[in-house]
DNA sequence: TTGAAGTCAAGAATCATTCTCAGCTAGGAG
DNA sequence: CTCCTAGCTGAGAATGATTCTTGACTTCAA
């Protein structure tokens, strides 16, 4: 069903792309948006949502629907956790391993079938902890 | 500054709260407005998100702003996680206690003062498995 | 009784996201 | 090489959730 995983690369996808694998954090796709049209001012909104959703899918990139604001979109497409400052709004990523056996739990518990699982830990970070 | 946790309870505050307990699931501020207006047709959209808020603030309920879609509220205030169905986006409680270690976990690798955290887990409910 | 503080309804304003649509473009068929 | 079609794109409108604003109404205590 899902067939190859390639997808046609035009220049503003590659340039999309370029952009989220560049970032030095987590960006939304506003902040996506801006840094793109500093070098294709012509390009619109509705694409870069639309190539984000598309990378996304194609497992190139990952989304994280992200509550209160908007989501965020990552270069790392494994399985990964979140620190988000409650101060700065920082968000950066975190291995916690002990996954597998808090799926067997919350699979007992309800009697769902669970596909994926997301941790997010809130509190501050270490330059907001100095600023006190 | 944070005086004691009673807020005044109006008529429309009591409405909202009691529809919050009496629910059998996780509501959104939309779903909420529709059954609260079914007792006070005058009510305003504006006054269901403050009230809300305003609960959460004080305690007396919980929100979870969730994804790609509108922010739940729950009359449970302890912490607990949740199973999400992609089916048909049900959400329940779970309650997965290995937190701790996972907190201490999170800290270390990114020297965090961790306060809080949710996981969500994703998968098929039991009634959606049964509908193959 | 009176004023300050707290509430409320209604609707406008914001923000993120999605949709629509008409024009554009690349790559294969002939 | 030229034409045709499917896929892409820009621009902006539309949608949905949430927040803000405003002016009127209530409460409560002095």
């Amino acid at each position: 069903m899902s067939s190859d995983n390639s997808i046609r690369m035009t220049t503003q996808r590659a340039a999309i792309l370029t952009e989220v694998q560049e970032a030095d954090k987590h960006l939304t796709a506003g902040e996506l948006f801006e840094r793109v049209r500093r070098k294709y001012p012509t390009i619109a909104y509705g694409t870069v949502y639309r190539t984000l959703h598309l990378l996304a899918e194609h497992g190139i990139i990952q989304e994280f629907p992200f509550g209160d604001q908007a989501s965020r979109f990552d270069k790392r497409t494994d399985r990964h956790d979140h620190v988000h400052c409650l101060i700065c709004g920082e968000l950066t990523d975190v291995d916690v391993p002990i996954a597998i056996l808090a799926r067997q739990v919350a699979s007992d518990q309800t009697g769902y079938d669970i596909r994926e699982h997301q941790t997010v830990f809130s509190g501050v970070c270490p330059r907001c902890q100095q600023m006190n």
